[in-house]
DNA sequence: GTCTCCATATAGTTT
DNA sequence: AAACTATTTGGAGAC
């Protein structure tokens, strides 16, 4: 059969157009390298004048614009629809736009220098992360003496009028303890996060309730520690993954 | 001169590592598509099982990984050193590293679909975009009475104790005011963010100072204005760039 | 080099 | 459908 190329070396407009659009149709995992301007229209503008480029459309309608540099896409759009024309003097142009939220994403190739295709045989597999916040509360949940000896952990992601607390227990003289954690490095927000919990709290249990509050991180930075100080409340270094440390 | 081929069709796992190096050697841009696992250690670990995926490598020693599904990168990994590895049975390896922070991505192809490279000519020429927080303080700094009636701007990024204040001024009756800025609906962080800002001005000024707190958002959620309002801090919807809203 | 904040769209969960 | 929290990681800019 005619069937449809594997590769395009510095494709007409039209034949480039012919195969984007055929990956498209296919639910292909398709790539294009060559000079293109970028212009997308959603929450923000923004506009990228001609540069050489990587666009990635994936079979589930998400198109990416890599520039050469950088590891963040300059722009992404997962659409709900994708638009190919192109021109005869040169221009194969690429045209995707999204619902809720309402956005555009155009691209407009002076010249598409590489196209590449492939039928999408296997979907992703599991994929394991460790070192995350949820690791951190397992080992927390698992040992709360981890924290602090005597501490008795009662509760996770007890609600409270500010939002769920991270751990909710006790220390060894029965005062309530809220525990914000963070798997990295934490900042002044952690901390004010924190006391938000604890004044919830302090609200939500009993007027004259004492509650202490300890923020669990790896580290924090120094701003961190004054905020803490600040509310009173408190810091313990631990990492999710002992093994990581 | 024997040259650089422009694509590959299911290279042979030699041709295929020859190919990248190459293109890394030349700071090319490069793709590859095909059946990989991942794995990713540095801050945390993960593992990717098998499945089909798009690979770049920019000139920069960027690797990037990409699922058949979702707009952001599976793994990404700006590199120090790339190195590229074959086995006569079919697997080609990628292994980027990086120091500071020290993290190492592991990309094994069972099998490359294609692969494409093109030179680098044209590197990104300027890109706009609007709708940020640049723009709303640029705004707001103009044209200062869209916070309120009155209000002057006297700095901005203000440096206090906790950091700096977005925009600080003084409104209709010389009292201090910190405005906080948000280029999309605000959460509760932002709110305590304001609240610390006020909060370490005041300490700042004057034991009496009674500085107010502004937050100027498109919008700010229920939780943010119960924030706001445990802290006697106000909020003024504003967006950052009026055409697009 | 460190610290802080911004960017930015998901993902997942709960209401 | 909306709200909230977590995640990723570089870059800018200050110190």
């Amino acid at each position: 059969m005619p069937g449809t190329p594997d590769a395009l070396v510095d494709p007409a407009p039209a034949e480039a157009a012919a195969f984007v659009r055929d990956a498209r149709d296919r639910g292909a995992f398709c790539t294009l390298l060559g000079r293109c301007h970028v212009t997308y229209d959603g929450r923000t503008h923004s506009h990228a004048g001609p540069a050489d480029r990587l666009v990635a459309l994936k079979p589930d309608r998400t198109l990416l614009v890599h520039a050469a540099d950088g590891p963040t896409p300059q722009n992404r759009l997962a659409a709900d629809a994708l638009d190919v024309t192109h021109d005869d003097d040169g221009a194969v142009r690429l045209i995707v736009t999204r619902k809720s939220p309402d956005a555009e994403l155009v691209v407009v190739f002076e010249r598409v220098a590489r196209a590449t295709a492939i039928p999408v045989e296997k979907r992703d597999a599991d994929v394991e992360v460790s070192g995350t916040e949820a690791d951190l509360k397992e080992r927390v949940l698992a040992d709360p003496e981890l924290v602090e000896e005597g501490f008795s952990a009662l509760a996770a992601e007890r609600d409270t009028p500010a939002g769920p607390v991270d751990v909710f227990g006790r220390d060894r003289d029965g005062r309530p303890v809220a525990v914000e954690l963070k798997a990295v490095r934490a900042g002044p927000d952690a901390a004010s996060q924190l006391a938000r919990y604890v004044d919830a709290l302090e609200r939500d249990l009993h007027a004259d309730a004492d509650v202490r509050g300890i923020l669990v991180a790896p580290s924090c930075t120094p701003r961190t520690r004054r905020v803490l100080a600040r509310d009173g409340n408190e810091f313990v270094s631990l990492v999710p993954d002992p093994a990581l440390d």
